[in-house]
Formats: C-alpha cells, structure tokens, sequence
DNA sequence: ATAGGGTGCGGACCATGGTACGGAGTCAAG
DNA sequence: CTTGACTCCGTACCATGGTCCGCACCCTAT
C-alpha cells in the first residue's frame, strides 16, 4: 500500500510541489525510496493529514513542526502549552471577527436603508 | 491642527514606514506639503482609521483600495457587495476557528486527564 | 557648531506559505 | 521509438504587508 507523490498530494488535497516544500521544511520525513522515487505510506499520509488540520486550526508551519517533534507524545507539557496559547489566539481572533461581522452587517442595512449622504460602509470604521 | 507622520502613525498605531508604504499604494492621498513635509489633518487621520479598521476586518489592502475609490460613497451597490462578500468569508472563517478552537479544547482536556499513550494532541488532526 | 531627532526618497530586504521552471531520468502505451 | 505522464532536484519567483537602510536635508537645543 505505497502511494507516489502526487497520489499522496491528491489524498490531502494539496499540490505534489507542497508536499514537497515540506519535506524541505523538515515536516514530512523524508520516506522511503523505490527506485528513487518517494514512496508514501498510510502513516505518511496521516502526517500530512495532521499538518493540515493544525494548520487550519491556525498553527504555523513552524508550530506545526515543533509539535510533530513532540512526536511520540514525550513532552505533553509543551503540547498543551501550545494548545492553550493557541485557543487564546482564536478566542481573540474570533471576537475580532465577530465584531467586525456585526460592525458590517448593521452598515450594509444601513446603507440599504438610505440612498442620501455618504455610504455608510466608507464613512464607518473612522476612529 | 496639522500632524507630521510621525504624530499621524502614532494617532493610528502604526509605524511610520507603514504610512509611507500607504502613500505608495495609493490608499493615502499625498498631502499638503509645509517645507516638503507632509502635513495630516483630521481627514487624513480618519482615513488612516478607515483602513485599520478595515483591515480588521478582513480586508485586503487591495480592497480597502477599491473601498476608498468608492469614496463619495457613490457607488453604494458595489459597497455592498463588498460587504457582504466580506461578510460570508467572515462566516466561514469564524466557523472553522469555533470548531478549531473546540476541537483544541477536547484534545486539551483529554491530554490532561492521563499521561498514557501518546499525546491525544498530536494524534489529531490526522485523516 | 555640532549632535540629536525628525523628514524625504528609492530601493532592498523580511517572513510566510507556497508555486513555477528547467533539465534530467524512468516507465508504459501506442 | 517516440510521446506523454510521472518523478527527481535546485533555484527562482510570487503575493501580502510591511520593515529597514543609506543618504540628504533641516530644525533645535546644548
């Protein structure tokens, strides 16, 4: 059960150039090799199948790298460190973007409402 | 009541450099100049405030730029549209960073309550 | 008068996360 | 046996949003 490249990249839904940008980021290990050619197996794909949940759930790169090198689960300590740093960042990030949301949606209605004067959306967000 | 780019950059929190990187994309209007100094006034600041501020909001400085061009608030339509392009993305991002967050969250909980295994943290994400 | 601090300008540089390019090799099908 | 698809590698390039650098000028306080 080995896959190419380019079947591992489809299975993620990433480009093969990708996979292979993180293979020079040090986040995909290089794997084995048939005939020079990378061959990927399942564990390979759940790597990748890792690096991007944590990247959507807003990780670096880097911090992706960092807790892959926490691999076998040694150091939870950290892991959870990093966990709580980042959910702290999605709260602040996600009540900037609530309030952005709610900012937007009453000047569309209020641009709506009127035709008289300026926009409303434009006039907004000065201060 | 005129500012020199320092005073203006202070006011909105930015760098000074990042104003004069604003004149060069043409999202801050050259000003008068006293000397060749550029000299702000209160519009020059409230528009540096719109930017931030739509920029908070998610938009690109790309868009912010077409915000603006909409000055006069002349074509309300198109502001519109903006808006609620915006508005969608904004969904769409604050439901991936909840459901991000709430997933960190349980793995959090989980990586606490016992020390055996790997790290439930870094065993995530994977599929 | 001289040092410090602000301003102007153009252009180089940075981080992040890729994407594209060129040249070479391998493989199977037509 | 050539064509096309796929792989390898290294390097260069891209977009976004700045940030810094060097050099010149000018004002003010010491």
């Amino acid at each position: 059960m080995s896959m190419t490249i380019s079947a591992l990249a489809r299975s993620s839904g990433v480009g093969v150039e990708t996979v292979r940008y993180y293979h020079r980021r040090g986040l995909l290990a290089t794997p084995e090799r048939g005939e020079g050619i990378r061959r990927y197996n399942a564990a390979d794909a759940r790597r990748l199948g890792f690096i991007r949940g944590a990247q959507r759930a807003g990780f670096t790169l880097e911090q992706i790298g960092e807790l892959l090198h926490l691999d076998a689960g040694l150091d939870r300590a950290r892991a959870r460190e990093l966990a709580s740093e980042r959910i702290a960042a999605l709260d602040a990030k996600i009540a900037e973007m609530q309030a952005a949301r709610a900012a937007l949606e009453r000047l569309a209605r209020q641009c709506h409402a009127s035709d008289e004067g300026p926009c409303p959306i434009i006039a907004a967000f000065e201060g």
